[in-house]
DNA sequence: TCTGGGGTCCTAGGACCC
DNA sequence: TCTGGGGTCCTAGGACCC
């Protein structure tokens, strides 16, 4: 049986919902109608647009743009600082309101939604359903969605990225042709900025030139990708929407400093700073890790990342922070200066799965301590608990929104 | 004061085992 | 003396997404 899928993607989402928020603090500008972006802070050194009004984008500025380079694009446009807490209120908005029509919703980001509407068998009560969700979120919630129908999710997003915003369009299997066949390849999903070139090497410049492209040249030209790029061009795409509550598979915090540092003390704290925070949201989930990866960025722009497993899977900070420094110690072994430290853990398993054997070595008392710590981060707030000796460390990242 | 931060998945080479 | 070959685990890096 054919699946009925909704794509629904938030116009300028974080734009729009600071506009929104602004409004309603009072304000009496509307930033979706004069040059806006929503940035870093370029003191900061994290100066690059994540999000612009449709005025910035008539001036040349995209998403990624350094502020700098927007400025220059779009003199006098206006800038507003990314604040999560009010994106994730919004976002949950849009959660609820769409759980009235369908508890099969997977959030795919932040902004956007697929929705499993199979039950609405008619093709004409979905469009219907598509076109009320798109006029419900502006009237009740403020702001604008796409909204994306099709049989399957890949098709379902594709339709929610033509025209916007504030639209509904269908991508039907007999509408491949005509809608999406004459885009050129960068607008496919999964396309990005390494691929596209070398497919217009080969002449490949539509998707429909890439969806008569030959399967098994482009299998062995770019492995499972290749065969992923031919069905995604032809609309072909079975997976599932995920509406569970899905574990993460990986939990990572880095940090682009404020300067460049060349000592590996100062490392030291900023990489226990990030295991501190890391390990927080671990055990929020109830998880235990497996490994541990520390990445750098120097002041080339050059990334490094080295990652080890741990002797058991572990979620406190004593050892996943030793390890993070055994690793950092292991990279820093020439003079470096370094631009953004990074630490991640992956390898997750949930902590139920692991039998507690007799020779059970993990550390309980660590255990309780980080228990203690983490309920009176859960009370104060996070960064009103710090541990002693990463007061340096903590300047640093003071300065940053860190997001719970 | 040019270049974020959070993820997922894939590949390729080396180690190691039988 | 012409030294195979399959499988798994580990690691580093790359590509892509929002």
């Amino acid at each position: 049986m054919k699946k009925q899928i909704l794509h629904v993607d938030v116009n300028n989402a974080f734009l729009s919902w600071t506009a929104v928020e602004m409004l309603k603090n009072g304000s009496n500008i509307d930033i979706r109608e004069i040059p806006a972006v929503i940035g870093g802070d370029e003191t900061k050194r994290s100066g690059i647009v994540l999000a612009k009004s449709m005025k910035a984008k008539e001036c040349g500025v995209k998403t990624a743009d350094t502020i700098y380079q927007a400025k220059l694009k779009c003199p006098g446009v206006k800038i507003y600082q990314s604040n999560f807490n009010i994106y994730r209120k919004y976002s949950d908005g849009l959660y609820n309101l769409l759980r009235q029509y369908t508890d099969k919703i997977e959030r795919f980001s932040i902004d956007e939604c697929f929705l499993d509407m199979t039950e609405y068998l008619m093709k004409d009560t979905l469009i219907n359903k598509a076109y009320e969700i798109n006029r419900r979120v502006k009237e009740e919630l403020g702001f604008t969605v796409n909204v994306g129908v099709a049989h399957n999710k890949l098709l379902a997003k594709m339709a929610s990225d033509f025209t916007k915003p504030d639209r509904v369009h269908t991508l039907f299997e007999e509408e491949i042709e005509t809608k999406m066949w004459p885009l050129p390849i960068s607008e496919l999903f999964m396309l990005g900025k390494k691929t596209v070139p070398k497919l217009y090497n080969m002449q490949i410049r539509t998707i429909e030139d890439l969806a008569k492209t030959n399967k098994e040249l482009l299998h062995k030209k770019f492995g499972k990708h290749g065969l992923q790029m031919w069905e995604y061009a032809n609309g072909i795409d079975n997976s599932e929407v995920h509406f569970e509550k899905e574990k993460p598979k990986g939990i990572g915090n880095s940090i682009t400093l404020p300067e460049n540092i060349t000592e590996i003390e100062k490392l030291e704290e900023i990489v226990l700073a990030l295991a501190e925070q890391v390990t927080y949201r671990l055990r929020k989930y109830d998880m235990l890790a497996k490994t541990v990866n520390v990445q750098l960025r120097t002041k080339d722009f050059v990334d490094t990342s080295h990652q080890k497993k741990l002797p058991e899977a572990t979620a406190t900070t004593k050892e996943i922070s030793k390890k993070a420094k055994e690793i950092l110690h292991e990279m820093f072994h020439k003079p470096m200066s370094i631009r953004l430290v990074g630490v991640r853990v992956d390898n997750l398993v949930e902590k139920e799965e692991m039998q507690l054997s007799l020779f059970d070595k993990r550390d309980e008392k660590q255990e309780k301590l980080d228990k203690v710590v983490d309920a009176l981060k859960n009370k104060y707030g996070y960064n009103k608990i710090t541990r002693a000796g990463k007061m340096n460390a903590g300047d640093y990242l003071k300065l940053k929104d860190i997001k719970k």
